[in-house]
DNA sequence: ACTTTTCACGAAACCGGTTTCGGCAACTCA
DNA sequence: TGAGTTGCCGAAACCGGTTTCGTGAAAAGT
């Protein structure tokens, strides 16, 4: 059923390890033996198992990409183009990708020693880096080739691609700022992943470079879903000094800051501001559109991708780290500061009314309508 | 380095044929060498390579998965937890899953077979079944264990996984019908997969076990886009004769008809229904929220790793089909019918006048607000 | 006490490749 | 023409496991 090298060595009457230098491209193989070997190979359909040739080389020509499933949040809208640009990196050297999933971060860390251990993969892409991160201690250990999309301390040690976090939300703050928004609010996201400080830190530095004026920022963290975003803006809106700026880790969040607004009978991008990070297809179905920066996740696997290959492939090679930027997605959901804080506040304790002749409008008109 | 089955052979003194033979539970290892071996490799870390393994056995213990980034529609939605469905049920077995992306058709059968043949996975699941699906053809003849996920003709020659769909769309047709709906739209998604004729043929066994009324279907196809949807959905109702109620293939093509009926100044849910079919997240993010079928994901994805796990180990393994339902998902996007398609027809004619007169009193309020 | 069976293990073949080594034949050069 | 290269290929070792086979020693049977 499968041919083999013997088998295409007997059909051609030579031994198998010429076919193999032959497919291999040494040198010491006249021209023509190639060429015949070569046919032969296309017309038996011949191609070396994979598990056979890694047995000897060593490699098992395929990277591992290990995800937690349990954290949807973050993880779930840029799998598929990270995955494309990874396997599309490497497929260009025979390589395959390997993904499997762990329920817990130990059972992570244990997934990644496996899978190195047994050959399964000959090195790792590790996605959402986190501070002291337990997967680069133990591959560190084993001394597995690694890329990390994120970055983390001792960078200098690692393989790494990132997009410039700290740039991407210092020039969101500043851009509310020179909105004229003045109160403003980070809700960051998972605390233990490094992306939550960098986050955090290029709003501190765009809040600093701003000297016009006073500034206050409230800052949150582990507002990573709808529902948090929804709940923790609830709560400060409705406080004596709502933030008319909301500056969000992560678009899920954001999304539900969204909703709180509209809950209260404000208007995002009018109202109150909101910038997003990450650009999911979501930012673009509420209403308004997410304003956001959009992560070419594509991208981003692409150049972990090569990286790897490199580590893999050339020996002694250096590591190397990547910065790139987000692209700023301005739909409508900011905008130049239509109240201060005070103004806000009281904008709002007054909206209750007002909701309710609105509401009594609204039926009227509908009233009319229907006849 | 990496410890050999040599080393811990050398390192308790007996033969590496004996320490193979205890950890894979022959019988003629006395206990007390099998608790030796074991205590000494955990010990000394070693686990067998599986590339090592897999020369001999003839398996790599992978399962394929190749994927179509280019149709990011219905493909995206689902993956992570398709991903750690097949994922969770397949490392019991010790195997993983190898994910690659093709760019087009014809790669994605190249890519089946070359995995295949060059042993780097030992089956393959294959999402998004299409009529007389290529990659069955070749897996055919490379008789390559295979677990489809969806339907296809000649379906008791695979073992298959599917969520039925007919009597999903059966069942919503039904809804809409008896919430008073008599012109119905279809909007099918991707012609030449499998599952659109499926959703098809649910609507029309739907109308036609509704006996009571004569009822009006317009059907449409390769509706797969929220632009698509949008689209389709405009032009639709500002026809003489506008459905009432959409019955959508995919949720981003519900998606884009409820943006239309928004635009078109009518509310969905009230004026016009809308159904889906998939639950992706983005249908609780729109206002209001989609009705449709949720479909589990996760569950998918496992029930065909253990079809597949079965077809590669036990021989002889009997294919099997399994159909399971998803679950209605209730919410605001549909509802008893307001209009017969001809007061619809009036309505919209009307409604532009009466958006105007409204915005009016909406910026009425608005400036007594700002006071 | 001697044969037969069972037990437990070592030796070796094997899987399908890669890579090293050695040697024959042809070719170059003096 | 004989010695030294060079080109090309076969033989064999090797990679790290699995599995078959054979055998010595202990246990069981007579």
């Amino acid at each position: 059923m499968k041919v083999t090298i013997q088998d295409l060595a007997d059909h051609l009457g030579i031994s198998k390890g010429t076919v193999s230098r032959a497919l291999r491209g040494y040198t010491d193989v006249s021209a023509s033996t190639v060429a015949r070997v070569q046919q032969a190979a296309k017309k038996l359909g011949y191609q070396p198992s994979a598990v056979a040739q890694g047995i000897k080389t060593g490699l098992a020509r395929s990277v591992g990409l290990i995800l937690l499933p349990k954290s949807r949040a973050a993880s779930r809208p840029f799998l598929m183009q990270f995955i494309n640009g990874i396997s599309t990196s490497i497929a260009k050297q025979g390589y395959t990708l390997t993904v499997a999933t762990a329920q817990s971060d130990a059972e992570m860390v244990e997934l990644h020693r496996d899978l190195f251990v047994q050959r399964k993969v000959d090195g790792f892409i590790l996605p959402r880096t986190m501070h002291e991160d337990p997967r680069i201690q133990i591959l560190d250990q084993l001394r597995a080739p690694l890329v990390l999309y994120g970055q983390t301390e001792n960078l200098t040690q690692y393989s790494w691609f990132d997009i410039n976090q700290v740039e991407c939300f210092r020039r969101a703050t500043a851009r509310l700022l020179a909105f004229g928004h003045r109160h403003l609010a980070f809700l960051g996201g998972d605390a233990p992943l490094f992306y939550n400080s960098l986050r955090r830190k290029g709003v501190e530095l765009g809040i600093q470079e701003f000297e016009r004026e006073e500034v206050q920022l409230q800052i949150f963290e582990n507002i990573t879903t709808v529902p948090d975003g929804l709940e923790c803006a609830i709560r400060l809106l409705k406080s004596p000094q709502p933030p008319t700026g909301f500056l969000c880790a992560l678009d899920l969040s954001a999304l539900g800051v969204i909703r709180a607004t509209k809950q209260l009978g404000l208007i995002p991008g009018e109202h109150v501001s909101v910038i997003g990070y990450e650009g999911i297809p979501e930012g673009d179905f509420s209403e308004p559109g997410l304003t956001t920066f959009e992560v070419d996740q594509y991208e981003a696997g692409f150049q972990c991708g090569v990286k790897l290959m490199q580590l893999i492939h050339e020996k002694g090679a250096k590591v190397s780290g990547t910065l790139t930027m987000a692209v700023l997605l301005e739909r409508g959901s900011d905008g130049p500061a239509r109240f201060t804080s005070t103004e806000l506040a009281t904008f709002i304790r007054n909206r209750k009314r007002l909701l309710s002749s609105q509401e009594k409008l609204h039926r009227m008109t509908e009233k009319s309508l229907r006849n």
